[in-house]
DNA sequence: TCCTAAGCGAGACGGTACGTCTTGTCTTCCA
DNA sequence: TGGAAGACAAGACGTACCGTCTCGCTTAGGA
C-alpha cells in the first residue's frame, strides 16, 4: 500500500503542476483534460487512476494553501503592532502567488472557501449587541475585501509590497470592520 | 431590416427568460444552448441566428442591469443623507434580484464590470494625496465590497430591508473609504 | 421527414461501403470504428447517429444479401434441371462476393443465420419418417455445406464456373441428403 | 529448474481451465485477460508471463483435442463396420464436449483446423480422375460439414447417442462423398 | 389579394472532449 | 529468484455538446 506510493505522488505533483500552468495560460474553464495529461508528460487515462475529474484535481492543488491562508485571514493575534496579520498575509500570497491566481481563478472553490472563512471569523469574534451591521454581514466584508484586494493586488503585478499592503489591509477593512461590529 | 423586429425581440425575449431561469436552477455553467432553445420552445439552430454563443446572451441579458448597477454605484449626488444611494441601490437589487443573482453567478463578466465600475470610481472622486491607500484600491474596495455584500444578501435570501442595508453599506464600505482616500 | 433522406442514405451507403472494404483488408474484429468514419470521410460522432455500435452496421450491410441468399438456398423450384438453383446461388456469390466474403468472416451473424435458414428448410420439405438422418439434421447439413463450399470457392479464388458448382453442389449436398432425408 | 515446472503447469492449467469456463459463458471474444487471470485466481500480469495474449493460450488450451480430432476424422481404417469412426468421432467429442464447445466458438484457429484436417484428408485418399467432385472440395466438405455436424449436435445438447450419430455421420457425409470422389 | 423575403423548425453533420475500458509493459516488493 | 501487485502508456469506445449547414414552412408587409 505504500510499495508504489513514490510514483503516485510524483504523478500527481506532475498534474498538480501542468493544472496550474495550464490555468495560469487559458483560465481554468479552458483547460482540457488531454491538456494536462500532456503538459504533465503522463497517459491519458492516468488522470483518472488519481481524479474523478479536473474539479477533483484543482481540489487537491488548492487544498494545502487554501487552509493556509483561512488560517492566516482567521487568526487574531492580540498582540504587537495589529498590521502584522496583514503583513504576513500578503507576504504568503506573494510566495504562492501562482497558486493563489488559480485560486481566484476557480469561482465555485472561492465562494465555498468565503463561506467557510466566513464561519471561522464569526466563531473568533465577540458580537457587538447594537452595531448597525450584523456580526455575520461584518465577517462576510473582512473575508470578501481581503480576497478582493489580494485579487487587485495580483492583478496588478504586486505595485506595492507585502508591508504596505498589510497596512492598507488593516486600515481599510480591519479597522473599520471592527470599530463598527466587533466588541473590544 | 426592421420589418420582422417583433419576431426577432420576441425570441431574443424568450432565450433571455430561459437563460436566466436555468441559471438559477443549475448555474451558468451546466446550462447547455439545447437546455435554452427547449426551455425557449425555440429551435436549436436560432439560438445561432441569435447569438455568437453562451456568453453573448448572456451579455445582452446583463448589459441592461449592468448599467443601471454602475450607474447607481458610481453616482455621487453630493445632497442630503448620505445612505440614499445605498437604499436605492439594494431597492434596485431587489427589484432585479434574478437578474442580479445570474450577474453573480458568472464569473467572468463580473471581473470585467468590477473593473469597469473601478474606473467609473475613480474618475469621479479626487484623490488625497497623502492617504495610506492609493486611489485605485479604494475605488476597487467600493465596487468589489458592495458587490459582495450584495452577494451576501442575496444568498441569505435578503433577511433585512433595503433601507437597512443601506445604512450598512454606507458605514461599512463608503464612510471609512472616503475617510480614508477621498478629498472632502 | 424526407428531405435529409438522401443526405441520411448517403452518409449510411458510405459507411456500409468503409466497412466492407476494411473488413476484407484487415478482418471485422480489427476495423475500428474512427477506421470506418475516416475511411467513409465521415465524422466519428456520426457513425453513432446511425448505428449504436460496429455489429448494428455490419448487420445492416449483410441484412440484403442474406435474405436474398436464404431465399436462393430455401427454394425449391420443383422445375427442370435440378441442378439450376445452385448455379444461380454461385452466380449471385461471384456477383456480391465482397459482401460475401464479410458475411463469412462474421461468426455469430453466420450462426445466426444457418439457423434461420435451416428453419427455412425445414418448413419447406416433408419428413421422411423413417430416415437414419433426422430431418432437423438433414436440413442443418444442407445449409452448412452449402456455405462451407462457397467458403471454399471463395478462398480459393472461385476456380471453377458457377456452372460446375452448381452441379457440385447439387451431387455433393443436395441429392444425397434429399434421398437420405426428404419424402419425394 | 523442475522445481517450479510443476507451479508452471499448475499456473497455466488454472488459465486454461479459466479460458474454457469464461468462454461457455461469455463467448471467447468477450472474455477479458482480466476476467481470466481473475477467474484463475492468479496475478494479472503473471498472465503474459506464460501467454503473449489470449489467443496463444486458447491455441495452448486446444492444441490436444485439436490433434486427437484431426486423427479420428482423418484415420480411414479400411476395417470392420465403416460406421465405427464416426461412432469414435461423437463419443470423443462427447467426453470433451466442453473444449470442443470452446474449439467451435474460435473461428479463426477453427478455420485453420479445418484447412490442416482437409490437406490430411486429400493426402489419405486416391483421386476419383473423371468425378465431377474436385478431391480437394470433397475433403474440404467432409471435414466442414462434420464439424457442422458436431456443432448441431452440441448446440441441441447432444439428443441422440454417439452410435446414432455414428450412422448419420456416415451416412450423411463420407458415403455420399466417397462414392462422387475417392477411388474405392 | 397575392407575393416575397425574413424568421424559423428540423435535424444532419464535423469536430472535440469526456470518462471508461482493455491491452501489454514495466517496476517494485515479498516469500 | 519467481510471482503478486499494480502503475502506467496507448488507444478504442460510446456519449454529449458545440457551431455550421441546408431544406422547406410560415408569416408579415408591401404591391
Amino acid at each position: 500500500m505504500e510499495i508504489q506510493d513514490r510514483r503516485v505522488k510524483r504523478t500527481q505533483h506532475l498534474l498538480a503542476r501542468a493544472l496550474i500552468a495550464l490555468t495560469l495560460e487559458k483560465g481554468y474553464e479552458d483547460v482540457t483534460i488531454r491538456d494536462i495529461t500532456e503538459r504533465a508528460d503522463v497517459g491519458y487515462a492516468t488522470f483518472f487512476r488519481h481524479y474523478h475529474d479536473k474539479d477533483e484535481l484543482l481540489k487537491d492543488v488548492l487544498d494545502v494553501v487554501l487552509t493556509e491562508i483561512i488560517d492566516l485571514l482567521g487568526s487574531t493575534q492580540p498582540a504587537a503592532d495589529p498590521t502584522t496579520i496583514g503583513v504576513l498575509l500578503f507576504r504568503y500570497v506573494q510566495q504562492q502567488s501562482e497558486v493563489v491566481r488559480v485560486l481566484l481563478m476557480s469561482h465555485a472553490l472561492l465562494q465555498r472557501s468565503i463561506e467557510i472563512a466566513t464561519q471561522n471569523v464569526v466563531s473568533e469574534h465577540t458580537f457587538l449587541p447594537d452595531s448597525v451591521v450584523p456580526l455575520e454581514i461584518a465577517a462576510h466584508h473582512i473575508v470578501a475585501s481581503s480576497i478582493s484586494l489580494i485579487q487587485w493586488w495580483l492583478d496588478h503585478q504586486m505595485p506595492y509590497p507585502p508591508e504596505r499592503m498589510g497596512v492598507i489591509y488593516h486600515e481599510l477593512i480591519i479597522r473599520p470592520t471592527s470599530e463598527l461590529a466587533f466588541s473590544t
